[in-house]
DNA sequence: GTGCACTATCTATGTGCATAGATAGTTGCC
DNA sequence: GGCAACTATCTATGCACATAGATAGTGCAC
């Protein structure tokens, strides 16, 4: 459901089509969830016909047309519902833990290039999110900007301390991973 | 891939059949990676097609049967070869801080409650896996044994400091995401 | 000797997502 | 006027997983 509600969110600010949203999925929002084009149109097919969602169609140039859609009341109802009700968490299923409980069946230098690569990976996350959380605090996000242009101004701080607590968090778990990786290069060392 | 090789992972110990590995996806792997039996019976039955297992009819009571399934060489090599091919990291797709990210549309309360719960969550999994530690470190766990008496000597620090290793990751991870949480109620309460 | 918890396995349906490939119109540039 | 890059959308296949329900034998306790 969070695919939904990934759009719903974005929809709250103004209508898009499934393009628009489809380059949100690949830049801002994506940092926290993605999609692709195959699972987004679909989706708002679907979205359309639940009443979440109200399209209509737009001309585009001579001979085309795309699809606009817009979040119902419905739609916004659904949206604060989902933000009202607790999420439940999956079981775990970790790829990079599973691993490392039998890192000893790896050779050194594989594991050593593993446990680079996951710094490299938060690494490179890290500069993102901490590039979005410059975006914030200068004003520089344009979807934000548009968003609050949609709500009272009494409404602002909440807006914007709700997104960088986001990132935040993000950046949190990207320290985590990286310290704890950089243990594991250090321990491989002893190992030998 | 990944439950193909925890099952790999768990038979390079001794074989098993589906339902052992289902009490233990239930129990210590379970910490790390989560399995139903309606995965597992069918994975078993396709490694045993493709090569990596070999199971035996065995005989249960009176009128039972159970198959129990060995790790063969190929199935050694596979997981070999797995232990050493670095993951790719999936796309991110995280429910809890897309949702953090519009916390606005939550009302305090409803926020405040999922945010507890999620220290509520990590908190669990946090005791759980200092409770693992502790069987690692005072050799009370079981498979862990049976492991070492499958290995050298030599090998036994290794293999010990890994699971040790891993453990301490998700419990960064999960100190990491309390500490977050706590700071989202905190923040709660100074925008109020 | 019956009931109950446990061992053991299988099947069916649906969702979410990855991957890949197809189609067609638009805009701008050289 | 043609080509490339971009906008816009759709479809197909397959895997991983959740959820749920079915079947049947075992072992123990009362």
């Amino acid at each position: 459901m969070s695919l939904r509600n990934a759009i719903l969110a974005l929809l709250t600010v103004e209508p898009m089509t499934g393009y628009d949203l489809l380059k949100h999925f690949e830049a801002s929002v994506g940092h926290v969830w993605h999609a692709p084009d195959s699972q987004i149109y679909p989706a708002l097919r679907a979205m359309e016909k639940d009443g979440l969602l109200e399209g209509t169609d737009v001309t585009w140039g001579q001979r085309g047309t795309k699809r606009r859609y817009a979040i119902t009341e419905a739609g916004r109802t659904a949206f604060r519902e989902w933000m009202d009700t607790p999420l439940d968490y999956p079981r775990d299923r970790d790829p990079v833990h599973l691993k490392a409980a039998y890192l000893e069946w790896a050779t050194p230098d594989a594991a050593r290039l593993q446990l680079r690569a996951h710094i490299a990976h938060y690494t490179e996350r890290l500069e993102q999110w901490r590039e979005k959380i410059r975006e914030i605090e200068t004003g520089g996000s344009d979807m934000l900007n548009r968003r609050l242009a949609t709500v009272p101004s009494s409404q602002h701080e909440r807006t914007i301390a709700f997104k960088r607590y986001t990132y935040e968090g993000m950046i949190a778990r990207a320290d985590a991973e990286i310290a704890w990786a950089e243990r594991g290069l250090k321990l491989l060392d002893e190992l030998e």
